[in-house]
DNA sequence: ATTATCTATAGATCTATAGATAATGC
DNA sequence: ATTATCTATAGATCTATAGATAATGC
């Protein structure tokens, strides 16, 4: 009924270099796309190409199949989501003020997941049951376990209490709401009020947090 | 090559009264533990068949189709996540020793989600994105407001001070970690060291929450 | 010669329906 | 007559491959 394929698509064999593009690139992007809106088993090869405009078998040509094509689209976005939470930390910095140095990890990991890939990724992983893949909760875990090696060092210093839980109890308390704002709210499909709404129940929790776990500390002093 | 359908199956007509079963309710056990496994579209209706040693048409004698039966396996599991936190609460109980309602009631929910029908929902929903139903988004913000109703009751009868952030934010606060344990960790396939360690990811922050927000609160009182 | 696209098609699988058959309950 | 099953099959869709075609780069 409806004209699909508008005319005879485009000429037949490769294409001159002017209109090459990065057929590849654009493979992968489409393929996040509909992984993350429609699931693995939901998005069909056909549609893939439909999304960047070419002949299904174009895929077979760079991807071995469906499979390889969703493991290249994972691997892309694996340094991503190990973009380390401490990466790049002075560890003076962090002794000066530890609760203004919390503000500005949960703002900046917001910030880093606010990006269309990071949401992508959530939806993903939510999509085909990657969130219960033993290697990603050990790599949220070590995440929490590097966090945690910071607590017992400001509780090593002086700078808060021991009586409140150990150092892993304390990473738990601070970022499992963090991570609970992103993988209900920072969606592929979010909506920009959805998005700010998680944000601000990162930072308001991070608020209670330093309010509740460091001795008398001024909200806002800096 | 494998004989899939052992001989003739089963005799043709309408099977006698002492065989007949709950057809009805093995499709839907069979169909929630396949999509929770699987997910919607890597589920076929002809998988769901065979798992209850039935031919495909037989499904369709029960249910509209394939998208029916999926929405009455979440129907059947509706009551079950509404279960409220706060069911059959007693006032004066809870206002007698706020941190020990603390500690029963997250007990409570984590027993209340290790059951294998909860374990499944979990793995459904973030199987088919359904964890980012608007829908489902708002029952847990519903769940949380109500357990910040019981904060502001608190603060509000001096069991503990108001400095710390808004009741929401406590009650975020307390219930997000218990959350993530559950979404991360209380799947349907999860194995019972799993399932203990959420378990114990949970107690362990509720006893963090009490210490971090209740003054001077002996940990085993009770 | 190689690469990047195309068309055409094989073969599997999927949802759904039609129609047969046998037990049940009136 | 109704209900619960079966077999058989239609028609859609899916992954993957074969082989043609045209531009590129040596």
């Amino acid at each position: 009924m409806a004209v699909t394929a508008t005319g005879p698509g485009r000429r037949r064999g490769r294409p001159p270099k002017a209109e090459a593009g990065d057929t590849k690139g654009a493979l992968l992007r489409a393929s996040l796309a509909l992984f993350a809106e429609k699931g693995y088993e939901g998005t069909s090869v056909r549609a893939i190409a439909r999304e960047v405009g070419l002949s299904e078998s174009v895929l077979y040509a760079h991807f071995d199949g469906k499979r390889a094509i969703f493991e290249a689209v994972l691997a892309q976005l694996g340094p991503l989501s190990a973009s380390a939470l401490l990466d790049g930390l002075d560890p003076d910095q962090t002794d000066a003020d530890p609760p203004a140095f919390i503000r500005s990890l949960v703002a900046r990991v917001m910030d880093e997941w606010e990006a269309p890939e990071a949401r992508q990724l959530i939806s993903l992983m939510t999509q085909d049951g990657l969130i219960h893949d033993p290697a990603l909760t050990a790599d949220i875990l070590e995440a929490i376990r590097s966090v945690a090696e910071l607590f017992a060092h400001w509780i090593a210093a002086g700078h808060l209490s021991a009586d409140l839980g150990s150092p892993l109890d304390l990473a738990y308390a601070l970022l499992s709401p963090v991570a609970l704002a992103r993988v209900l709210w920072m969606h592929g499909a979010a909506q920009p009020e959805e998005i700010a709404a998680a944000r601000q129940r990162a930072i308001r929790h991070a608020e209670f947090f330093v309010n509740a776990v460091f001795p008398a500390s001024p909200p806002g002093s800096e």
